[in-house]
DNA sequence: CTCACGATTAGA
DNA sequence: CTAATCGTGAGA
């Protein structure tokens, strides 16, 4: 996997991209790059498919009726922050808290395409050799980036830099887990939704279209039935962006 | 303090 | 299909 030309620098998103409606921003969230800097290093993956969880009104959101707790706690706060929480004993998982202080609203992000540190990613996952399997699922990406507890509450945007220095140069930008706008844009027509994956529970909520996937992207964690049997070719990097 | 269970995954 | 594995949150 080789990365693409891009046409314009890529752009950390700021705190407006994330304090709109968090079906948008999942939505708007699918082709934008997710990285990590672990030791100086740039990890990173497209992100390629999400779901939204809306907060109080939501039984499948672990802010459902209200709920505040120590550990949904960034949850409450302003948008663009990580919420990485820990689940089944051995997974985390990683959201972008959506909207503003006090709505508790998150964008869960389920998979990725691999693009940078791709090394790094087979050794995280003690995998021999490349597959879709590095980052297919919200726990798997999880590690394949190195994202744990200590990343919960992280701010993903560029904002902080901005208030004291008013100058368009990233190159100062000390964070270590954000997300980038790579100029690429992916069109509504390759975009579908469907219930949410794991919310059985969930009662009225669990049919709620609020999973968004790239079309045919073989990096899905679940593919859909017309997807699904795509084979695991993958691997030319976003071809299906 | 107890205890059922989960926004998952790998493997039989 | 089930086991793995433990933090979390609701209730006593």
């Amino acid at each position: 996997v080789t990365s693409r030309k891009l046409l314009t620098k890529p752009k950390i998103l700021n705190r407006t991209f994330y304090d709109r409606g968090t079906r948008k921003v999942a939505r708007e969230l699918l082709g934008k790059r997710l990285v990590h800097i672990v030791k100086g290093r740039r990890i990173s993956g497209i992100i390629v498919e999400t779901e939204a969880y809306l907060g109080s009104k939501d039984r499948a959101a672990h802010t459902f009726g209200g709920r505040r707790t120590q550990r949904n706690e960034v949850m409450w706060g302003e948008g663009g922050h990580a919420y990485v929480y820990f689940i089944y004993g051995m997974h985390y998982c990683i959201n972008a808290v959506a909207k503003s202080e006090g709505i508790p609203e998150a964008v869960l992000i389920r998979a990725l395409e691999p693009d940078e540190g791709i090394d790094f990613m087979m050794r995280a996952r003690r995998h021999p050799k490349i597959s879709v399997t590095l980052t297919n699922g919200p726990g798997k990406l999880c590690e394949a980036l190195a994202i744990t507890r200590e990343e919960n509450g992280a701010d993903l945007t560029i904002d902080r830099c901005r208030t004291t220095v008013s100058s368009e140069s990233q190159g100062d930008f000390n964070g270590l887990l954000f997300i980038e706008d790579t100029g690429l844009k992916v069109p509504a027509a390759k975009i579908i939704s469907g219930p949410r994956i794991g919310v059985d529970y969930a009662e009225e909520a669990k049919h709620w279209p609020l999973r968004f996937c790239v079309r045919g992207n073989p990096f899905v964690s679940k593919p859909w039935p017309p997807e699904m049997k795509l084979k695991n070719k993958a691997l030319e990097p976003f071809r299906n962006l």
